[in-house]
RNA sequence: GGCCCGUUCGUCUAUCGGCUAGGACGCCAGGUUUUCAUCCUGGUAAGAGGGGUUCGAUUCCCCUACGGGCUACCA
């Protein structure tokens, strides 16, 4: 028997978090429940600089907005907490020394400033400056120099950082989930830092050490991550324990024009990179956010999800449920996606679409208060909003299109599409109009089917022809050439609504 | 510059050596709706280039090109 799958996303909270962040939220979400196993939210919040104090609420908000909640976290205590890095602090320092004493890390005297001369050099000579055996010897360290001259300048309070001392000369095969074998010559890395001057320890210690301690047994993350990966493998080793696999998500794009999907995208494309508004608490800027925008968190999942996966199957609305079922991270392609919002639109149109009435009556209720004033609209009784919205739904993507495509149903065309008037509204419409109003007079039952038959025979039985009638009938009941079929909405209006503003227009129109 | 990853319609993708290269979004046309949208039907459009391996390569290998990531005492 196989060890618990136990997965972990570790965003760090320097602000909010992308689409990005969440799918691979979502990825980790999906593997954990595939497997039965468990979801781990950890903060790495190891750069004291970087740190954003709503950014962890607001991630935590995400994921529950997205309806992929943590199993384990801040605030959601399991038995490997604490699951914020900064308060794990006194853990590595411990874990650093370790690695120091079997040889495999060494303390570095070298300041930021040094090394950036070296770095500088090196580039002019249009040579790459890496810090490890090819030059380690050489450089400000307790490799170069004498076990007593390091524990003076380290008793004298001197900074020091500790260094991986990566082993030279071997080929490592690396196993990559999604992407196969990786092989990467251990000459070619170089000596990252572990632990740094100001007491924490590096992403790359914390995380390892984490990710143990936690026993995560399977690292999904995103491609940036990728060459880290050699680093990190080299770690566990140098520690004795068994590594995790590991699954390298590809990125996700801008939609045009180079590079990843950033931040900033969302204002020069006019759609939002984030899940949840986001307020800069520095700069009062405000991000808009999925959720303010109107999509509805399962059709948002859905597309994320099929960014960068698919089933191999034609299907593409999926639940999460019918996701968890389906999910295979061996499915997830190897190449960057490039975000489309027109997809993202048909994917909140489906899931609108396929919502209840009521559901969305309930939903359409507060805007359509701040339209209409009249309160027979806003009783306990959604029956009529309902029927209101069964008949304009398909048209819509987001609630907030419901009013557009249904003020008629609710107050009286105030003014009528020009072009339109032009079209339906001449000579002798005001007298056919007349005629109408007397045959929609005499009909007691106003159901859509009756209306429709009487009229039609009205029409044929005086040999009118239809467009003469139907058009401005619709302009006077609907202000414009548009809408659902007609008797279906004098049903809705009833016969006195219907009658008024057919009377409306030829006062209007003339 | 160095290291690594990738490359199928405009976009997201299917294909695990037999392809008339399938689906979805978008776009276009037709039909339905005597309106508009939905919907239906059809159409447009693709395996970067060059070498191998093979009876046969989109699929496997190599090179080139292009794209992307990383290259901090950031994650």
């Amino acid at each position: 028997m196989s060890k618990p799958v136990r997965v972990r996303f570790a965003p760090s909270p320097t602000g909010p978090l992308h689409i990005g962040g969440v799918r691979t939220a979502l990825f980790n979400y999906l593997f954990a429940k595939k497997h039965n196993g468990t979801f781990v939210l950890r903060i790495e919040d190891t750069d004291q600089n970087r740190y954003v104090a709503n950014a962890e609420q607001y991630i935590a908000d995400a994921l529950n907005w997205s309806g992929i909640p943590f199993d384990e976290g801040p605030q959601k205590e399991g038995d490997f907490g604490p699951y914020r890095q900064s308060e794990r602090k006194d853990i590595y320092k411990k874990y650093a020394d370790q690695l120091i004493s079997k040889g495999k890390a060494y303390y570095a005297f070298d300041t930021a400033e040094e090394l950036d001369t070296l770095r500088n050099e090196y580039q002019e000579n249009k040579q790459t400056f890496i810090y490890n055996h090819s030059n380690r010897d050489n450089l400000n360290n307790s490799l170069s120099l004498s076990t007593e001259e390091v524990k003076n300048k380290i008793e004298n309070g001197e900074k020091y950082v500790v260094r991986f001392k990566t082993p030279t000369d071997e080929i490592l095969e690396l196993k990559d989930m999604i992407r196969g074998d990786i092989k990467i010559d251990t000459n070619t890395l170089d000596d990252k830092i572990l632990f740094k001057s100001d007491g924490m320890p590096t992403y790359h210690l914390a995380n390892i050490v984490d990710d143990h301690l936690m026993e995560i047994t399977h690292v999904i993350r995103g491609e940036e991550w990728l060459p880290s990966m050699a680093l990190h493998v080299l770690l566990y080793r140098a520690f004795g324990w068994e590594s995790p696999e590991f699954a390298h998500l590809p990125l996700i794009l801008k939609p045009t024009g180079k590079g990843k999907l950033s931040k900033r995208d969302g204002d020069k494309h006019g759609f939002p990179v984030f899940p949840l508004e986001y307020k800069n608490e520095e700069t009062n800027e405000i991000s808009r956010g999925y959720r303010e925008d109107g999509y509805f968190s399962d059709a948002f999942i859905n597309m994320l999800a099929f960014l960068g996966w698919n089933p191999g199957t034609e299907q593409e609305i999926f639940s999460l449920p019918e996701l968890i079922q389906a999910f295979d991270i061996k499915k997830v392609g190897k190449a960057g996606a490039k975000f489309d919002v027109d997809k993202t639109k048909w994917f909140q149109h489906q899931y609108l679409i396929k919502k209840e009435n009521e559901e969305l009556a309930e939903l359409f209720l507060p805007i359509l208060k701040e339209k209409v004033k009249d309160s027979r609209f806003h009783g306990n009784d959604n029956s009529y909003v309902t029927k209101v919205i069964s008949l304009i739904k398909e048209r819509a993507t987001f609630v907030s299109d419901f009013w557009e495509l249904s003020d008629y149903f609710f107050v009286a065309p105030t003014e009528y599409d020009k072009k339109a008037s032009k079209k339906a509204w001449k000579a002798d419409t005001p007298e056919l109009m007349k005629g109408l109003i007397e045959v929609l007079r005499s009909i007691d039952d106003f159901s859509s089917k009756n209306v429709e038959s009487i009229v039609k025979e009205w029409i044929t039985s005086k040999e009118i022809g239809f467009g003469k009638v139907m058009q401005p009938f619709r302009l006077s009941l609907v202000g414009a050439m548009q809408g659902p079929h007609l008797y279906d909405i004098s049903e809705m209006l009833g016969k006195e609504e219907t009658i008024n503003r057919i009377e409306t227009a030829i006062d209007k129109l003339g």
